[in-house]
DNA sequence: AGCATATTTGAACAAGTTGACAAGAACTTT
DNA sequence: AAAGTTCTTGTCAACTTGTTCAAATATGCT
């Protein structure tokens, strides 16, 4: 039977008054560890990097890794099990906000902006920047499949606002619906990924690192999108 | 001083009369890699494949892959060299009608069908599925960033793209034309990275196989949203 | 203090990686 | 038919990979 990893930590809150003590707490390690991680697997996707990259980054020994994470894995979930749920709490908040709203127009843009400005800030808050990017890389990775990461943690949010979308629009085919949420998505994830190729094909006018002017005009796009971009109806 | 990889070939056409020769035409057996190479990479990306698994896949000694495409940039780039051509002129050619077209919205429209249909089109055609994959990955790869292979292929016609948007819409600011472009660039990344997601969020309702209904659905999402999502002018 | 548990460490492991080489087979041209 | 390319092949060395081990150190509790 191997050596099971510490999955979970009992996390006392112990005085940090000793801080700069050789040892600085076991959980500051993780999170340092964790920290690195990020900023790796952001650069350079999950098979890109080695545990011994992220190890050098953290400045630990290659072995704490396997002893705190288990295993490069659990590594990479532990990410996700951290960041996923600050962005799906914000969508819930903005989705309820949506509902109340008695307008149709503004309704739909509200839960647009409900999926898209989450992400969208999380982008440009500097610490959150390669999380953004690392979920933007698993999304359009087929071997996420295996790893089941958005699937568990995404899934149920996405249905949340298919529901409110078809609320908002009754007259929608569902078919029009999942699009328009996908349409959404891509263009989100797209933005989340950038690598400077926006800024350098509009010259320097469009940075995804203007939060606000991208949220503007991607809201913008969208809504329309939603609200006007009917498929002509067959036959 | 390294040996260097035969890049260039001669390709000679000769007659393949004695096709079922022990050694298939040398020509054949470099197809035959590139399209192992094609598929292995669609599935697991840049990092995660080994040349060796291509190798094993096309059949053929590891040694012989080196020997041919020089490195495993060197085959990776390789597919590019080969496809990308391929939707490059399509788009053209789709750019070529829509500038002919004297009605406003028609002209968008035609525009927005320029830039997606080929790539979704692709996406369907069973055989090129993978490179659609690759494309997909790779512009939210930073380390692409290093290959330099998106714009190296698909600037050019970027700037042609936006161009062509500017001059159907010479309201609109710089900024809505190039956030409207990389609006469509999402969604069909997106689309043709699918990994099965939206089929299974949609109960199987959409499906980026079908290609007529995808198109559809989303040639009419992006262009209301370039025709009606202005972002509401400052101050 | 002293004992048990939690954490950290450097070294080692087996498996797999890339790119290279020299030798051989096949095809072209002479 | 001989010579010269072009193409194919098995093997190799040098190196990474993720993971594990046993020993060392730190920490918390009574």
């Amino acid at each position: 039977m191997t050596k099971m990893a510490r999955s979970e930590k009992s996390e006392p809150d112990h005085k940090v008054g000793v801080a700069d003590a050789p040892h600085r707490s076991a959980a500051a390690t993780r999170a340092r560890i964790l920290e690195s991680a990020e900023a790796e697997f952001a650069d350079h996707g999950f098979d890109g990097v080695s545990v011994r990259q992220i190890a050098l980054r953290a400045e630990v020994p290659v072995a704490l890794i396997n002893y705190h994470y288990g295993s490069k894995e659990g590594l990479y979930r532990a990410i996700f099990e951290m960041r996923a749920p600050m962005i799906v709490d914000q969508r819930l908040a903005g989705l309820r906000l949506a509902e109340m709203e008695p307008d149709q127009e503004r309704k739909v843009e509200m839960i647009v902006k409900a999926v898209l400005v989450p992400n969208l800030h999380m982008r440009s808050a500097e610490k959150n920047s390669s999380y953004a990017r690392i979920l933007a890389r698993e999304v359009s990775d087929p071997k996420s499949h295996d790893r089941k990461v958005i699937q568990e943690f995404f899934d149920p949010i996405a249905y949340k606002v298919t529901e409110a979308l078809q609320k908002a629009m009754p007259d929608r085919t569902i078919e029009e619906i999942h699009w328009g949420y996908q349409a959404m998505l891509g263009v989100m994830v797209y933005t989340m990924a950038d690598t400077g190729r926006i800024s350098r094909l509009s010259g320097g006018r469009c940075d995804p690192e203007e939060e606000m002017a991208t949220s503007t005009h991607l809201v913008a796009l969208m809504k329309a999108a939603l609200l006007y971009g009917r498929v002509p109806k067959k036959e």
